[in-house]
RNA sequence: GCCCGCUUGGCGGAACUGGUAGACGCAACGGACUUAAAAUCCGUUUCCCGCAAGGGAGUGCUGGUUCGAGUCCAGCAGCGGGCACCA
């Protein structure tokens, strides 16, 4: 018995289309263009199933797309950057550039065994000169035109490896790799204004209609705008130093009236002053500033205030003062660090109201409900003021806005919109980074590297001996003559974020080569991209950063649409089943079997093992399968055919050895039955049985619908239509027929190497040549279904009494009405089921159900 | 706590805009071939009653709308995800 001999046959197609250029991308041309671009890879050292998955399916797209006639750029390169690369420097002694390119060398063959169609010519590494050349020139401009700057903040500080992590990186409090509890440090940063696009960012997401919903509500979320107003609560005795009114902000400015105190955070400056003269404040704000940042410290701790004495006054109400607290709940980082509260209208301040002796005054009472009190739930919901004054009577909607009239009449505060995003920190005190181009002069203060000076390299003999950031350690690099007054400076040492250089790599692939970032034709071809596919982990980060880089280029000058990604499939997670022995260690999968009774036993020794949940893969639960392996075992196509199989693109798929032995099996049995069945080509016969149309009928119905699957994403259900196809070839096959039978199935023959030529493309190229054909599969079109074919002749109606099935009945298509009502009462079992009654109506949906109501 | 999504056989999943639920596959079971095993092929497989013909129930739960509901509406439960002292 054959067998479809992979290792041979995909080597072979490989080399085929390299040499014909086969997805080289044509930069102009009268063909419609197409850019599909996966998220690329950090070159971590493996292609893993995650990787897989992900560039299977852009590659089915790409593939889809380029036979439908499209010019389809689908470039791949390296977002090279990064902290592992440094970490094998630390444990291996092996530079990080020599460590990153010999993974790249290792992954791109990896890949290139995969039979993805890429244009290999537009590789590139983002921690290349070359590169992140064009990144240092943007920032500059960022810098000249406002948007990056330089601030004090808090950061996440890790004791041992002596650097800032971003939060990522923080697990549990700790540093994701020295295991050290993270400090808070106050470090000079630079930011990127990524806040100035708040409402452009916010504003723009619904009209990223393919893109899914739950990436676009996370974006809104995060972005996080408040509508309300900032409001001035004029201090009665402000200490000296202290300006005069204490700033707060608030989204109810029309329950003002409700006001019982006024806190504020305890890293607010107005804190540290008051502090300055009042140990037992003093000692308040260190015991609050020892409260953890994790969730479940923040769930459980104690809504807490200290009375600083302050009063400051209501702004509405004459002679009406308020005690000032500084309180542990309130965030400096937010709104203005500030906060009145009313107890009877927000369930945090009542409670603090109740603890501490404050006035409940509630202001807002739900429509038609007179005898309205706050007993120990706060009231947040819609209704009608009172105990208001001027508001008194009026829906909450419309008192806040007459609210806000009065506070600008009387210069007590305006109308106000807060944001919860951040200005994006992107500095790292790190060596394997893009370097921050500046100069920090003693006279001069933050000097730009001139252009003319760029790329500003990283050095290349650095040690990594001790801790800390290896630029800043350099003997020589760090010391540079003022481009302004030619003095003594300082480099700046802190280089990028590493998502800075995923920001615009995507627009980079469009002319690779330019010596500038981008040349403008190439960006007019190509973008945006029209698909794009990756892990929904960046939902947030990187998809983000992207959209606000677009945005700051073109405000710098830069020609580039404001959208980079007009569609967006995040693909799930690829899972696996964990496993444990008798001592709790974590085992990989090829180190458990199967008893015969199903029993999970170590394979060398039987020992039990707990079979655990399935869980994404990760190293650290050692449930992870080794694409190579796969790939050396199966072949490249029936990975490729076992990530689109069963699960839908967007869910979690679960890696399973069966499931990979039964695609495997597939592609033999597909195999056998092409390549042994001996059909020699003929021309088209006049007239065929009705056997032979039967099966042109699904023929054609497949090509419709496995096209329709391809448009729409939907890689499990175009499996499962030529599967069925090839299901219905090797029925027809196995029963005798004539040389018009003979000629059907090769047409079928044709169909499912052609269908296949995305999915399985090795596979697809070696049958279409073994039915006789010498052009390239890759480079033909896409096949068209006949439509005569696809709408068939006669079709089955279900007959159903009172909505019950009751049987079936043969129709010609589109028989009239009174045809289908007769035909369906002529049944016996629909007499039967109507006990004799008479129909009281028959309701026909054409070609599909009648239904008789007795 | 708030927001979003999901819930269909033993399992992954199909089911067009409300119209024959369970396509396709995995696993399991039975059989053929074989000295035997592997491989391959054929068959069964939502559950219940029945030798069968056939009948009944069934898409997380409780109701509703409809001739007809996996699909629409209301409420509830469970699971997953995001955000979280956000004023």
């Amino acid at each position: 018995m054959s067998r479809y001999n992979f290792r041979e046959t995909e080597v072979k197609w490989q080399a085929l289309w390299e040499s014909r250029g086969s997805f080289v991308a044509a930069n102009d041309g009268p063909k419609p263009k197409y850019y599909v671009l996966e998220m690329f890879p950090y070159p971590s050292g493996r292609i893993h199933m995650g990787h897989v998955r992900n560039y299977t399916l852009g590659d089915v797209v790409a593939r889809f797309m380029r036979a439908r006639g499209y010019d389809v750029l689908h470039p791949m390169g390296w977002d090279a950057f990064g902290m592992p690369a440094e970490n094998a420097a630390i444990e291996n002694k092996v530079h990080p550039a020599k460590w990153t390119y010999a993974n790249i060398d290792h992954m791109r063959t990896q890949l290139k065994a995969m039979g993805l169609s890429y244009d290999w010519s537009r590789e590139f590494a983002t921690c290349a000169p070359e590169y992140y050349r064009h990144e240092q020139k943007m920032f500059l401009d960022f810098l000249g035109a406002g948007l990056a700057y330089r601030k004090e903040s808090w950061v996440n500080w890790d004791p041992v490896d002596q650097t800032v992590l971003a939060n990522e990186q923080v697990i549990e409090g700790r540093g994701w790799r020295s295991g050290a509890p993270v400090e808070r440090r106050r470090l000079s940063q630079w930011f990127l204004r990524i806040t100035d696009f708040a409402d452009d960012l916010l504003e723009s997401l619904p009209a990223l209609e393919r893109w899914p919903d739950k990436v676009r509500t996370m974006q809104d979320k995060w972005i996080g705008r408040s509508e309300g107003a900032r409001v001035f609560f004029r201090l009665v005795d402000a200490p000296s130093g202290a300006s005069d009114a204490i700033e707060v902000f608030t989204t109810r400015p029309d329950t003002l009236f409700g006001a019982s105190f006024v806190a504020i955070a305890v890293d607010h400056p107005l804190a540290a002053l008051l502090a300055s003269r009042d140990p037992k404040l003093a000692a308040f704000i260190a015991e609050s500033g020892h409260l953890g940042t994790s969730e479940a410290a923040i769930e459980t701790a104690e809504k807490r205030g200290y009375d600083t004495g302050l009063r400051a006054t209501h702004p509405f109400v004459k002679g009406h003062v308020l005690p000032v607290y500084v309180a542990n709940f309130v965030l400096m980082e937010y709104g203005s660090g500030a906060i009145f509260g009313c107890p009877a209208h927000d369930q945090r301040d009542l409670e603090f109201a109740r603890k501490y002796s404050l006035a409940v005054l509630p202001v807002v009472r739900p429509k038609d409900q007179d005898d309205f009190a706050i007993a120990d739930q706060a009231y947040e919901g819609d209704g009608v003021l009172f105990n208001s004054e001027f508001l008194n009577g009026l829906p909450v909607a419309e008192a806040k806005r007459a609210a806000i009239k009065r506070l600008e009449a009387d210069r007590a505060g305006r109308g106000d919109t807060v944001y919860r995003l951040r200005d994006w920190g992107i500095s790292r005190q790190r060596y394997w980074g893009c370097p921050i181009p500046v100069i920090h002069c003693p006279d001069c203060g933050i000097v730009p590297v001139p252009e003319k000076d760029l790329p500003v390299e990283l050095p290349e003999d650095v040690s990594f001996d001790e801790p800390g950031n290896p630029l800043d350690k350099h003997p020589t690099w760090k010391h540079v003559a003022c481009p302004t007054c030619g003095k003594r400076a300082l480099r700046e040492t802190d280089t990028f974020d590493t998502f800075f250089e995923s920001s615009w790599y995507f627009a980079r692939f469009c002319s690779p080569q330019a010596p500038q970032a981008f040349s403008q034709k190439a960006i007019r071809r190509w973008m945006p991209v029209d698909q794009y596919i990756g892990g929904v982990e960046h939902a947030v980060l990187h998809l983000l950063y992207s959209r606000f880089f677009t945005r700051a280029l073109r405000r710098c000058g830069y020609e580039i649409p404001a959208e980079p990604f007009s569609g967006l499939l995040t693909q799930g997670m690829v899972c696996h089943e964990t496993y444990r022995d008798a001592e709790g260690h974590w085992l990989f999968p090829e180190e458990v079997t199967r008893t015969e009774d199903g029993k999970a036993v170590t394979a060398d020794g039987g020992a039990p093992v707990t079979v655990g949940r399935v869980e994404k893969m990760s190293k650290s639960r050692k449930n992870v399968v080794d694409p190579a392996a796969i790939i050396e075992a199966y072949g490249a196509d029936t990975a490729r055919l076992f990530m689109l199989s069963d699960s839908p693109p967007e869910r979690d798929l679960e890696w399973s050895e069966a499931g990979v032995d039964g695609v495997w099996r597939y592609i033999n049995r597909l195999w056998r039955l092409i390549t042994e069945t001996g059909i020699a080509a003929q021309g088209a016969p006049d007239r065929f049985s009705d056997a032979d149309i039967a099966l042109r009928r699904t023929i054609h119905k497949t090509i419709r619908a496995v096209t329709e699957d391809l448009e729409k994403f939907r890689f499990n259900r175009a499996v499962a239509h030529i599967r069925e196809l090839t299901n219905a070839l090797s029925d027809f096959a196995e029963k005798p027929h004539d040389a018009e039978g003979a000629w059907v199935l090769r047409e079928g023959f044709e169909a499912i190497a052609r269908l296949l030529a995305p999915l399985a493309p090795h596979l697809a190229e070696e049958l279409w040549q073994r039915l006789g054909h010498s052009a390239v599969l890759v480079e033909s079109p896409w096949p068209e279904a006949d439509l005569d074919l696809v709408v068939d002749d006669i079709v089955t109606v279900a007959v159903q009494v009172n909505g019950k099935l009751r049987g079936q009945i043969e129709l010609p298509r589109d028989a009239a009405r009174e045809d289908a009502e007769k035909a369906a009462l002529a049944l016996p079992a629909v007499a039967k089921a109507s006990e004799g009654k008479p129909p009281r109506k028959v309701i026909v949906v054409p070609n599909r159900v009648v239904n008789v109501v007795v």
